[in-house]
DNA sequence: TATGAATGAGTTTTCATTCAT
DNA sequence: AATGAATGAAAACTCATTCAT
């Protein structure tokens, strides 16, 4: 890859190499940050170059926190596009929590996301980031309230909420790999519950509540 | 401060001294992990005393984490201590969204939780940290239990699930000082909603689903 | 011990227990030099006890060193002592190579002193333990010279030589225990004699020629 | 030295210049090992910079010691190359004596290795300086063999048992510069003879004894 | 005498970012 | 555009020594 990228389609393949670094090598790493050497190395680019792409480095994990959320809203849409009824809701959470399954790095980035992205960056991306991200939610719960004939504005607080209570229980439930083994003991059972089961529990009793005059 | 801390009294005042200005520089920082020569500076101490009380850094913050989470426990089981009916859970989310109301650096703790001391931590100490937090959270489960009628476990269940909700809407709503006035502007409306009121709304809505036939 | 040391005899046990607790951790620990903080507690004392008996940590390894090499002449003065005809020297360097092999720190301890000890060792106890060394070194040089019929001072110089030759194949064929195994691959064979062989024949050798006309 | 090192060349002109600082200011500090923020001061770079030419500080001590090493066997080996009868033996520990001499830094450098480097590189680092010595000085002693008709591996054992004896006289004689006026007192002079006379002397007899059947 | 709490100097290494080439 | 050499701030932790009790 030392050839000059002229053209659009070169650049976005080179920022897309970077990302495709980036998180690789943060979920190989076990989620720790990889330094900026390392995405440059594995991407086959020089370490200035990725400067060029990323104005800094918290820009390339936004990006892909702004990749992974897009792509969870992308499939939400996608499920309430066509005909929907309500009893299909729980066709929706099965679907939603799938999801999550299929892309393991989403919740881990998004659990970095709060306590390092956001004291770091630079207001403007952090706006353009949030701003994008509303966008895209406010669009789905639009089609959640028709979809479930709800009030306006009450889709995108359902998917918040679900989204909250998601968050909320990977990092519950979610250990380093060294700590699996230690709180497999039986007195850390009741912390221990498989996420995924878990979570689909939760959010039925969370749905049944809040669509429940 | 160069009087010396020979009894357990004094050395637990030297404990907390450090503690307190750990907790304050946190907050203070902007969320960011003070360094430990300011957390000395702060509490009035030498670097090296730090280490006489804590053996790492990060000793420091699960200390921290380890009270924060007490104080929230101990608050609900007093709460579920007394005659308690179903008729009374609007009061009980209410006591514990005042709860974490009046201790502001709770939450904001806990998201340092997840990503930066559980990769950190000797295995020890996690071990021990998440076996007094499982303990309490087991007892005031069963205090649920009892209270609500409930079959065994399930208030630890709705009690974990609750935190789940609680931690994930604050990651949601809540920005560092310097995004507040950003986020601000009106495009921004949907993701803004007030904590305090959404988690109250939120968590009505778990609890009726949850308790719902 | 927690008695305090009154008269005589008790300061000198404690002195001793300082000694030994150094020794055996410099041994134990692959010839590090030790903490105080070591010192004292594998001796039963608090640190600042040590203080009350050593005026600095230099000066416990230079005690030390003290004893070794006091161990070690005063063998060579008992070889010498009785009747001694020249036919009797390679008696005399097996029971030199003898001592040294059961007095394994001897060695190491002074592979440090060279390049640690004098290095920070205040002038005034630098120089107490060199004029000790001398008046030892030259008394035992004063009966090989009778033993042997030789001039006055070359007692001292053969066996400051001898020592030296000792010290150099020390220094040159004895590894860290990690690199004993790397070593053990044939490439390394020309330097890894065993090195009580090849100091009993470096020593013969040395001893021939020096007493050759 | 703003100028950046881009060839090769370049590069190794860096590396020498750090090379030249560390064994100036070992020097300079009375055989203290220098910090990394000093030697990189000295040779006019930054800290970082050290660390893009040599991995650890050991690794820079351990490169100069190979240096010297290097240039102490090239020298007996050029001594031995031509035309070289046993009579010539004098001249070559004469000049043996007269490199030492011209190379201060070399048995300082050495007393260090022991005790210092051995103890906390890496394996592999070790292990390749050990094997480049081990050829260097195999060569040498091969030449060492046909020079004075001896059989095989004798030469390389010469050489050792020479080295040893060096190095153990040089740390016998040589002292920390505060040192040297305390010992110019009479009543050490049996420990004080000249180190280059003492070692010409000890050689000799060493040598004779070697090849005298 | 004995203790052990307190001190704070001291050092290696990493790594995001810049900028000369 | 691309490179990678250079930078230097930043930070945790150790440990010999002191001295109040």
């Amino acid at each position: 890859m030392t050839q000059r990228a002229i053209d659009t389609e070169d650049k976005a393949a080179r920022r897309a190499a970077i990302l495709r670094a980036a998180r690789q090598l943060y979920v190989a790493d076990g989620y720790q940050i990889p330094s900026v050497a390392r995405i440059a190395a594995d991407a086959g680019l020089a370490k200035g170059t990725v400067y060029l792409y990323f104005r800094t480095k918290e820009e390339i994990f936004v990006a892909l926190l702004a990749e992974e959320f897009a792509g969870l809203i992308d499939d939400a849409n996608a499920f309430f596009s066509g005909d929907f009824s309500p009893a299909d809701l729980p066709g929706f959470i099965g679907r939603y929590v799938e999801y999550l399954d299929t892309h393991p790095e989403l919740l881990r980035l998004d659990a970095m996301a709060y306590s390092v992205l956001e004291q770091n960056l630079p207001e403007a991306q952090l706006r353009m980031f949030k701003l994008e991200l509303t966008h895209r939610l406010v669009e789905a719960g639009k089609r959640v309230d028709m979809a479930l004939s709800l009030p306006a504005g009450r889709g995108t607080q359902l998917l918040m909420r679900t989204y909250a209570l998601t968050r909320g229980l990977w990092q519950s439930l979610d250990y380093p790999p060294a700590m699996k083994a230690v709180l497999a003991a039986p007195e850390f059972a009741p912390i221990r519950p498989d996420f995924r089961t878990e979570l689909l529990a939760a959010l039925a009793e969370y749905w049944r509540g809040a669509l429940t005059a």
